[in-house]
RNA sequence: GGAGGAAUACCCAAGUCUGGCUGAAGGGAUCGGUCUUGAAAACCGACAGGGGUGUCAAAGCCCGCGGGGGUUCGAAUCCCUCUUCCUCCUCCA
């Protein structure tokens, strides 16, 4: 959510910048009249009760003096009538405005290149050689159902299409890379661990954006108001909801490992086969919540770690910097790093790092303050995914497949792979 | 799922029956001071936070006793509702 006080006196610019987005802003205009409204109907109702809290006290004075005080309580109910008719009028003026300021995006950050598609997307750098195979190589779906590490038509059958059972190497390779990403992420980056809830409530999806806009991207459980959480960020920034920290607490950073689960509403027919795109998936999240003139440093260092994590599997990987475009409703500035994947003969996202400034902690209301009595502050959130591990599954079979269908482990797994050195 | 109980400020806690003198007592913690070589103890003082409105800034004003709604001239206090926590029963990995 955006500073009212700062898009009222800004419009102009605001609305420009937000432009770059590609989003429809008509409802924008809404906000002059609603936000003025709003302002004129308050000064009323406060006028009118500081005149009912004063007369109020002297009718009590009158009582206890066994004075007759009739006509200030009549005139009390009239006012009391009126101060109920401009609240309701008030509070729907009020609905009407939130509605409408959840549903701005935030402001593109000045370093965010300007551009429409993920064709304007700007490549920061790349790491590692993309391998050259001797032999005809295959997708990971290939590979891995002939090694018998992952079954996607036994998923089909027990629940539906964008499943997948992990078995045997595969559940075990799964497992290494959870265990490998969270120790170096608390033991090296300085994280600290953490295992959230699964399922979130519409007020922790709703501080972190993904609702009120998005909601036919969840799953939502039927009868109840939970939401299946869509990336760990949503529990794990929530954590601070409502909460005003300390400076000295700054920076918080968590790293968390959970499922997450996507409706991929509106990509039927994409990405059918494999592990790329599925309704639920493992993966490892760096959250951190910082003092705001650190965060664009901050989001260069978390992006940092996220690589990290793709050096030390040696696959090879670019990083783009999203443009306005290509944004994503809640973020000022994002990258994506892309792994190597030879089967798609491109790099495909297999994290998201993003700095959302003040964006979320104004919906979720997570401040800190620098002194004891000093005001508070929204901190900024970061947050990106340290990595999705289906996804590295499916880059580690594909780039570290050998000619014979097996599949070499990379060397900094081994030992969470209790000494093998190979899938066969 | 069933039966009770509770939620007041950083923590503990009075007030709720009987609405106005609560602009929320008291204690602890914390901070500042006196005393002391230093510290402890004792004593003195400070201590409601958060949000809104307003403004160049402020003052002022409004809201506020778990959340929401209602009754009333007036609600921490009465009524309805939701949430969370605790005790017991039942069930359960």
């Amino acid at each position: 959510m955006l500073d009212m006080k700062m898009l009222r006196n800004n419009f102009a610019e605001v609305k420009q910048k937000l432009k770059h987005r590609g989003e429809d802003l008509a409802d924008l205009d809404k906000f002059g009249d609603l936000d003025e409204k709003r302002r004129q109907l308050i000064t009323e109702t406060e006028q009118l009760k500081a005149k009912r809290n004063d007369v109020s006290k002297q009718i009590s004075e009158l009582k206890k003096e066994k004075k007759n005080a009739d006509d200030m309580i009549a005139e009390m109910k009239t006012v009391g009538e009126r101060i109920k008719t401009i609240d309701q009028e008030l509070k729907q003026v009020e609905e009407e405005l939130e509605v409408l300021m959840l549903s701005i995006p935030n402001i593109p950050h000045e370093s965010t290149p300007i551009g429409e598609t993920e064709d304007d997307n700007v490549e920061a750098r790349k790491w590692g050689e993309v391998p050259e195979f001797a032999f005809e190589s295959q997708a990971h779906w290939d590979i891995a159902t002939e090694l018998g590490i992952l079954d996607f038509e036994k998923a089909a059958k027990v629940t539906g299409s964008r499943f997948v059972f992990y078995k045997g190497l595969g559940a075990r390779l799964e497992r290494a890379l959870m265990n490998f990403m969270m120790d170096l992420h608390a033991d090296e980056h300085g994280y600290e661990e953490m295992l959230p809830p699964y399922m979130v409530n519409r007020t922790s999806m709703t501080g972190t954006g993904q609702l009120p806009k998005f909601e036919e991207d969840a799953f939502k459980l039927d009868g109840w108001d939970y939401f299946l959480v869509p990336t760990a960020e949503v529990p794990v920034t929530n954590y601070y909801r409502e909460d005003i920290l300390k400076a000295e607490d700054l920076p918080q950073k968590f790293t968390a490992f959970s499922a997450s689960f996507r409706s991929e509403a509106g990509s039927a027919g994409r990405d059918t086969r494999g592990l790329i795109r599925q309704h639920q998936f493992n993966k490892v999240e760096l959250v951190q919540f910082v003092k705001p003139e650190n965060s664009y440093q901050v989001l260069e260092e978390l992006t940092g770690h996220a690589e990290k994590v793709l050096q030390l599997l040696k696959l090879p990987y670019r990083v783009m910097s999203m443009c306005t475009g290509d944004l994503g409703f809640t973020a000022a500035k994002k990258y994506d790093i892309e792994v190597w994947m030879p089967s798609y003969d491109t790099y495909r996202e297999i994290s998201s790092c993003s700095n959302f400034e003040d964006f979320q902690a104004r919906r979720a209301g997570i401040r800190f303050r620098r002194e004891e009595k000093g005001k508070t502050e929204f901190v900024h959130t970061l947050n990106g995914s340290g990595l999705a591990i289906g996804r590295t599954v499916a880059a580690i079979l594909e780039n570290y497949q050998q000619e014979d269908g097996s599949v070499k482990v990379p060397e900094v797994l081994v030992p969470y792979m209790g000494g093998k050195t190979v899938i066969s």
